[in-house]
DNA sequence: CGTGGATATTTACCTGTGAG
DNA sequence: CTCACAGGTAAATATCCACG
């Protein structure tokens, strides 16, 4: 069939040689002269194809890079480098993790995802799917997108049996706050604190920003649910949490009325850093009713002097 | 410690481009 | 023409800093 059609070209090609330039003559003979194609050749296509371009291959088998096209896609029937089976593009993967493609893109060329450029002009990234599921289905990766939005049906089961594994989720801090009815910033400041252990992401969560001055926090949510984690509401502060406990603020106010210690004295006395003083001088001047603010001024002043 | 404010990042789009 | 990516943008909001 197809030597068939290929003859009756050739046959219209030069019974329509007598209309063409002599050149164009030459091109046609020499065309129909083409040496057959060797198994070395078909197999150099194979191994190179998408890591070389046509051209390239071509320059190597001596033979036009359209002859080179055609050879591997009319003849040996093979999908192009971003079509072939078992390979995706960034394009292919963030559609099926329900993210911008942007993402993929750069965690392919940070070297996060495993993957390579195409041969060519245009930056196509082929990344091998089993690659791909091997990263997706790590759990420390699940901060870089929701397993739960995975549309890929093999895929989302996998990771459905993993995450029953698991038996844990990553928590944003946001989700932390609203599970314990508190300000996100007072989640981000417990973490500061090393009382909530969270993890930030490697490379940027956005694809978009390398060198990153701040990153997203997140929370395992055995974490975020631990019995020791517990944030204290006062009532007539809205809005406000304290990580100090009744008894902390006990001693707070006997060290300081009786003691006569400063809120440094009595913040290393609670083992906490040097800097957290003005919040042992916060909840003081709460518990004793003081202004917050001007008092403070005028006490941490004179107790300076006091001191010294 | 607790918080206001500044700043940066993410999100979620849309549009442009150029190779094949 | 299509596909895969690059670049843009506005709005929302998380994080960090500095100071009380």
């Amino acid at each position: 069939m197809r030597s068939g059609t290929s003859s009756l070209m050739i046959a219209r090609l030069i019974s329509n040689a007598g209309k063409m330039h002599n050149a164009n003559l030459k091109a046609v003979s020499k065309r129909i002269k083409q040496p057959k194609w060797t198994p070395a050749e078909d197999q150099f296509i194979k191994d190179n194809l998408g890591y070389l371009t046509d051209e390239e291959i071509g320059k190597k088998l001596g033979r036009t890079a359209v002859g080179v096209h055609v050879h591997w896609s009319r003849d040996l029937h093979l999908k192009g480098p971003s079509k072939a089976p078992g390979i995706l593009t960034a394009h292919d993967i963030a559609k099926i993790l329900q993210v911008d493609a942007h993402k993929i893109a750069h965690w392919v060329d940070v070297g996060f995802i495993k993957g390579r450029l195409m041969a060519g002009g245009r930056k196509i990234r082929l990344i091998k799917e089993k690659d791909f599921y091997k990263w997706a289905l790590q759990t420390n990766n699940w901060i870089y997108f929701d397993p739960s939005k995975v549309g890929d049906s093999e895929l989302a089961h996998l990771i459905n049996i993993r995450a029953k594994l698991w038996g844990d989720e990553w928590w944003s801090t946001p989700k932390v706050a609203k599970y314990h009815r508190v300000n996100t910033k007072d989640v981000t400041r417990l973490i500061a604190d090393g009382r909530i252990r969270a993890v930030q992401p490697k490379w940027s969560l956005g694809g978009r920003h390398p060198n990153q001055a701040w990153k997203y926090w997140f929370v395992k949510k055995s974490e975020a649910t631990k019995p020791s984690l517990k944030f204290y509401h006062r009532k007539g502060v809205p809005g406000h949490s304290r990580i100090f406990t009744d008894s902390a603020i006990a001693w707070i106010v006997k060290a300081i009325d009786e003691k006569g210690m400063n809120f440094t004295e009595v913040a290393r006395s609670m083992k906490l850093k040097d800097k957290q003083a003005g919040s042992v001088r916060n909840w003081y001047c709460r518990t004793k009713g003081i202004d917050l603010s001007t008092k403070f001024k005028y006490r941490g002043k004179r107790r300076k002097k006091v001191t010294k």
